[in-house]
DNA sequence: CAACTATATGAATGATCCTTCATCTTTTGA
DNA sequence: TCAAAAGATGAAGGATCATTCATATAGTTG
């Protein structure tokens, strides 16, 4: 992974006029747009700029680099998924396992399909950055939402809870991606929700169970 | 994801004296090492030829390009986790589901573990060509493998094999990749195999019941 | 050893990119 | 209305890269 270079990530500039707000929110989506139909690898400062409508200099009045772009698209989205799966594990507290799973399965699918194309794009973004402390920190977000969630449950008691929701969390990552590639058979398009929820509860289960065997 | 262009992937040069050998065989370590030290956006032909101890000249003997490298090294890690997952999969042909998992869980995070570096410097080369067809490829052969064990199962039935095999696969994929780089509770890296065990089979046994319940 | 083939070298070329900054335009607020 | 602040422009500088090719070296074969 790349070592994290001490660069500024902070935007410069904060719109404060209207006219740049709109500017911000079109080089934000620029760059999706650029990455999806480009590739990380041809995503360049100059076509984000000329996609959004704007020139080059502008971008750099709100980005201090390309970095800082690409770390800022990526982490609205994180923050996007993570705290809807937040929200679903606090709606499903001293719930039952099935309604929990239900709960944080359908907001997490809804999250990623909502934002389907961000989705797509920001793979790439996030393997790139990789020890990106943003990835981290989204997981760590979801995992201890998850084991707050879970240690409320009436019908199931689990052994580590750490891991636990941390298997919960990424046992939905890779189906979901394969899907939102189009890597996945054509049909699990339409059922994704249902075997994503029959995934974690099945695991979920079978831990609380072992957790009793094993007294 | 990048329009794959039309550029040849294919080797040059097939080495034919034992020194060019040693060459190509560095040449695709220094580019697994590069990446691992620097990230792919810093992987040029250069530095790996300068890791590797050639010239870039000798790099482009073996290589048309850069992506073609690439590409190869991905093929190779690929292929190796295919190849020993569909072995698994062979072997544990008609035995009970558990046994099934057992072996084909096994398989995996052996294949994945043995070659660590690898498999961590790959992750962000498959998402860079991520309409690559070697994902696809190694996708489906897995896909394939494990459906046609599935549906050799002593004690056990499905309903949509190609689903049930695709959610299988992966599955196993975001734990084990947490695990890589080390996001994961450090406690999980000793007990992958035993969670992702517990999650297939938990999702597995679940889908047998249903589809016994659907008659 | 001599001729031939395989392999290796690395400076040079041409492209592409990131980033800056002097200059221009628009908005704001008094 | 108009000066100051905010926003926008894009050519140009400075770097980095991918790739080539003329040249040099090492291995092979007869």
């Amino acid at each position: 992974m790349p070592p994290s270079s001490v660069l500024p990530l902070a935007s410069r500039r904060s719109p404060s006029q209207s006219r740049s707000v709109v500017t911000v929110a079109a080089i934000f989506e620029a760059a999706i747009q650029v990455l999806l139909k480009e590739g990380m690898h041809r995503l360049t400062t100059t076509r984000v700029a000329e996609r959004a409508g704007v020139s080059v200099g502008t971008l750099y009045q709100y980005y201090p680099n390309k970095l800082a772009l690409l770390n800022a698209v990526l982490e609205r989205h994180l923050d996007g998924v993570a705290e809807a799966v937040e929200d679903a594990a606090r709606k499903a507290n001293a719930k039952p396992l099935s309604s929990m799973v239900e709960s944080v399965v359908n907001a997490f699918v809804k999250a990623k399909i909502e934002r389907e194309d961000e989705a797509r794009a920001l793979y790439a973004v996030a393997a790139e950055l990789g020890g990106s402390v943003l990835v981290q920190r989204a997981s760590e977000r979801v995992g201890t939402a998850l084991a707050q969630m879970l240690s409320t449950a009436v019908d199931a008691q689990f052994g580590n809870l750490d891991i636990v929701s941390y298997m919960f969390a990424t046992a939905m990552v890779g189906p979901t991606k394969g899907v939102l590639e189009e890597q996945a058979p054509r049909k699990l398009t339409r059922i994704l929700r249902g075997q994503l929820i029959s995934l974690c509860l099945g695991y979920l289960e079978r831990e609380a169970r072992a957790f009793v065997r094993a007294g």
